[in-house]
DNA sequence: AATGAATTTTAGAATAATTCTAAACGGATA
DNA sequence: TATCCGTTTAGAATTATTCTAAAATTCATT
């Protein structure tokens, strides 16, 4: 395949990756465009494979697992899981929650500020809190 | 106090099947049993099979998954998920939450009152807030 | 630019969880 | 007991994801 592009609206991409450690091949390069291009997103493997082909990206459904794995590796994405048989990837890495619409599978982000936990219980001994999904899961 | 089940806590197996206007078979019955026996558990199909099948019962994996689905539309269980690819029935279908431990996959119940949610964002136009599931993630 | 080592991609096979199919079975009722 | 119809079942099918190993690409070194 060839090189990647050296164009300015690559930078951001290309940055990213190198920052992150990953090397920018053609379809990192790619899938993070369209990944970081805008806002908050949550994709899940087969959606973004999906996107990728439409706009005529050249790869296979492996890739984007590994991709999408390599980036939560390295903290460019975060992993969420709400429904069994489905795994979402949400570009908005801080710390926040969610709604989720149950009719259509969407998520939402909520701000972490909106949501005000004012009291959790102790961690078992031996374990520490790693991190507190909250799920709103709305429904009509 | 002598007198039989009250509350659905006490219920036999076959009460409860009966309320939920599921029809007692051999298979609901023993699994029911296995269920509702002690307190609160949280099971996936395939231990609740592998439980099943340890006791001598005889069924198929597929019975399992019918009758986990059907006691969850009844309301005698409640589906959680929390990672891809597994999917967990909890007997305790009251409102509360859990930990989660990473490491071995297994779920705890949190009281519902050791998380105090004091402030919670309005549900989209036209959405209502269903539920809200807090899920502490432990790691070491 | 050419070389070579390491990493990444890929197609397709493999695995895992779950659902489907349709025939056999067995509770409920009369 | 006879009949009805919901339930169970084995095995096939489907879906999501991972694995395999060969080919391609990146990147450091000449
Ligand atoms: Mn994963
Ligand atoms: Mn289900
Ligand atoms: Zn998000
Ligand atoms: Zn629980």
């Amino acid at each position: 395949m060839s090189s990647p592009s050296a164009h300015p609206k690559d930078a951001t991409a290309l940055e990213r990756l190198r920052k992150a450690g990953l090397r920018p091949t053609r379809q990192r390069l790619a899938l993070a465009k369209i990944l970081f291009a805008n806002g908050s997103r949550h994709v899940t493997p087969e959606s973004l494979y999906t996107e990728a082909k439409g706009k005529r990206v050249n790869l296979s459904l492996a890739t984007v697992y590994n991709a999408l794995h390599d980036f939560t590796e390295r903290g460019l994405l975060r992993e969420i899981s709400i429904e069994a048989g489905r795994s979402y990837f949400d570009t908005n890495t801080s710390e926040h929650h969610h709604f989720y619409y149950e009719r259509t599978g969407k998520l939402q982000d909520v701000a972490l500020d909106s949501v005000r936990i004012t009291s959790l219980p102790d961690a078992p001994a031996g374990e520490k809190v790693k991190r507190v999904d909250v799920i709103i899961r709305l429904a009509r």
